[in-house]
DNA sequence: GTCGTTACGGTTGAT
DNA sequence: GAATCAACCGTAACG
């Protein structure tokens, strides 16, 4: 029945194949750091426990609370560059074989091992390009290459936190725990469907350094300036927008979440499950009380520690009184 | 009871 | 513009 989303076991929204609202990653992320165990949060976040270990494990591994790059196809290794260096293999050595072009480029530094052609690859190059080539001399000047393209190592979507590929210019260095190592779709994730502006896309749009200040700054700018409309009565009001978020400010993931204030699960009955993701939340969390500003739990005050273990034992006080 | 792993069905964007 | 492909997603289930 939902047109825009499901229901899980745990009660919790999602919508299948799309990353989970950014406030909510950081809300898993936040919660486990203040040392709630990963089933805990699962239950409270009403996400499923493997999505929690999955985002945590990325957390810990990469820094980063951002889904990847969704869709696409894989960078093209036979880059112009790639193809000018087998013609020159093959003028110096016409009896050159595929495979030792292969190891030629490798060895040459032209590519590494994960942008290395495979040896079908090159033979194809050499067939339809270094062939004609032959026959019909310029191939760089030609047609064939109207819009010379940087022969990057990766395709810039693709480029991970352990990529030797710098920012892209304009693209600010982020810190740890926002840190976007790539850059990322934002148009495909629930949050941007729900009309929530994305943390990437604050990211992208500053030109400033990102920090967690900013975001609370923000965050607390749109509070004020937006009043607190009911998740329920907009959506009835503005059927077309009624997953929007407050203009532009990120949900605060604290009200998503606070425990005691997460009301038994009722399955939607009038506009659609998402209502759960909208930043006004009353749809959602009725009579929520979100921590106090600056509290440990507010996402927009928090500056996450680098990756760290969970401490089981070690429960954060405030954490317990949340559970 | 907890948690890592994985099959599954889905979305997305480049080709 | 449709089809294909390969990336990703979160859930559910298993061990």
């Amino acid at each position: 029945e939902p047109a825009f989303g499901e229901v899980n076991q745990l009660g919790g929204v999602f919508v299948n194949g799309r990353p989970l609202p950014n406030a909510i990653r950081l809300r898993i992320v936040e919660l486990a750091q203040l040392g709630i165990r990963p089933c805990d949060i699962s239950r409270q976040l009403r996400v499923s426990h493997g999505c929690v270990s999955k985002i945590l494990a990325r957390y810990n591994e990469t820094g980063s609370i951002l889904p990847g790059a969704i869709g696409g196809s894989k960078p093209r290794v036979t880059t112009p560059t790639v193809v000018k260096h087998i013609r020159t293999y093959k003028q110096r050595d016409p009896g050159i074989f595929a495979w030792e072009i292969r190891d030629r480029l490798l060895a040459d530094g032209v590519c590494d091992k994960f942008n290395l052609p495979s040896v079908s690859s090159i033979s194809r190059i050499l067939r339809n390009k270094i062939g004609n080539l032959s026959q019909q001399g310029q191939y760089e000047s030609g047609k064939q290459a109207p819009h010379p393209q940087p022969a990057l190592p990766y395709n810039h979507l693709y480029s991970y936190p352990t990529s030797k590929v710098p920012n892209p210019p304009g693209m600010p260095t982020l810190p740890g725990h926002m840190a976007m190592h790539r850059i990322w779709p934002s148009s495909h994730s629930v949050t941007d469907i729900l009309g929530i502006r994305s943390i990437t896309e604050q990211q992208i749009s500053d030109s400033s350094s990102f920090s967690s200040a900013k975001l609370e700054e923000r965050s607390a700018r749109n509070r004020t300036s937006s009043p607190a409309v009911s998740g329920v009565d907009k959506a009835h009001l503005e059927p077309e927008a009624k997953y929007s978020q407050t203009p532009s400010g990120l949900p605060t993931a604290s009200s998503y979440v606070t425990a005691p204030s997460i009301p038994p699960y009722h399955p939607p009955t009038q506009v659609s499950p998402y209502m759960g993701y909208s930043a006004t939340t009353s749809a959602y969390v009725t009579g929520a009380t979100p921590p106090a500003s600056g509290s440990a739990l507010s996402p927009h005050s928090c500056d996450l520690a680098p990756p760290l273990a969970f401490n089981r034992d070690a429960v954060h006080p405030l954490a317990t009184a949340t559970l």
